[in-house]
DNA sequence: GGGCTTGTGTGCGGTAGCGCCCAGACAGAT
DNA sequence: ATCTGTCTGGGCGCTACCGCACACAAGCCC
């Protein structure tokens, strides 16, 4: 099921595994192309596929009554969707939306789980992964406690731009407000501002990265918090 | 090392394991007595002990830089501290304080990572538990960034409630305003609100819960999303 | 070209929570 | 009996963000 293509951005996870169990995951695997705004899980829905995202991205999204939303977490070619099944839990807690078009592996959830029982770098190396995450989440939500908007959203640019793999990001400020749980206004705004200092252009939802270094002093310390647990934890 | 004594409140973990383990297990702990704002662990340290505690809870906390800080758990007899370790990560990502003092069972780093090896049902049922504990962080998230002081006041009170076992709880507005991460004087006025509303009464750090349901009314739906969370997956 | 949808910018009044400071009230220690 | 530290209450000006409503601009379809 796995055709041999040039995997431009291979999936970081399974780059770690060793060779063997590398090869039956990838043997499991097939590869599909996600189209913007797809509904991968949605909450309290049972999973059907884990992903493991080579180009493409995911926003893992809280959602509350009153429509309100929050984004506590996102997927790249450095992690993978679906990490109840490493719980033993079938469903998933979050609704997960591709935010990022393109190529990604994925399996069969009941293949995961076996395959799961079949190697111990592979529990090993997951688990670890969701150490990740749950540090993520709490980053999260004391950052959205106590950092401003602007601050907010140019870690959102940042952390999106490390698994886009490329410097243009397709989002608007809509969607944007979406994520972070904030008005559409906020977002413009803060966004504004991030123009006028010439970090970022945009124009109807194409946003580029104009100056990567300048963002990371605009955005608050969770991103470079993020950055250095995963690399700590996944080395 | 376990004295035989009568346990008020058995943890429920360990109460939900099949006879065998549970034996093994708490031949292996030993029973402590937790005192008020002790610190269990410390963020990025290592995990000395695990904790499960019977009468006592426990907060886990977010701090950030410039001393701000924000509760994104909380462990009382339903739960464990140390969870890490079942994701084979020997540091705690949080800061662990004791909130409700009182007994608790513990048992040494090294030797819970034995018995969960030994043990497929201490594992299985400790996964559950970290799944519904990573529900849990989304949920707080969310709560932190959509509701008033007041609806996550009554929540935590709910909260705590349910892990004290009993109607009095001693936490002064100055430690609830660092677990909810606002001013002491938020919480004064939250506080007072439901006070006026009969719902508790408190004075110089000790507070009494007169009215369960009017608190539950006065909460956000993150309380009750929490518990019904846990009651669905630990079944 | 004309109409439509979508995305961005702005203005206005309102509010929750902020930082800072001070006041009073209570309890335990000397 | 006084003192001291702890806990609660409140005032004041400020900021970030809210809800709502409107204006404009850019692309798309006919």
């Amino acid at each position: 099921m796995s055709h041999t293509r040039t995997v431009i951005a291979p999936n970081r996870l399974l780059a770690a595994l060793p060779c063997a169990d590398r090869q039956r995951m990838l043997a499991g695997c097939e590869t599909v192309e996600l189209v913007f705004a797809e509904r991968l899980t949605e909450p309290g829905e049972l999973i059907g596929y884990v992903y493991f995202p080579t180009e493409s991205y995911i926003s893992l999204v809280k959602p509350t009554r009153n429509g309100a939303s929050l984004e506590v977490g996102l997927v790249g070619n450095e992690g993978m969707l679906g990490t109840s099944l490493l719980l033993g839990m079938a469903v998933s807690p979050l609704l997960a939306l591709v935010q990022g078009e393109g190529a990604s592996l994925r399996m069969h959830a009941q293949q995961f789980c076996d395959e799961l029982s079949l190697s111990a770098p592979l529990q090993t190396l997951l688990k670890r992964y969701v150490y990740v995450v749950m540090g993520q989440l709490a980053q999260t939500a004391a950052c959205t406690r106590f950092h401003v908007v602007e601050a907010r959203l140019a870690r959102w640019l940042l952390m999106t731009h490390d698994r886009a793999h490329k410097n243009h990001i397709h989002a608007t400020h809509e969607f944007l407000a979406y994520m972070l749980g904030v008005r559409r206004v906020g977002v413009t705004k803060a966004a504004s501002s991030l123009q006028k200092q010439r970090l970022i252009s945009y124009s109807r939802g194409n946003i580029a990265i104009l100056d990567r270094t300048g963002l990371e002093t605009a955005a608050c310390s969770c991103y470079q918090a993020d950055k250095t647990s995963y690399a700590q934890v996944m080395s």
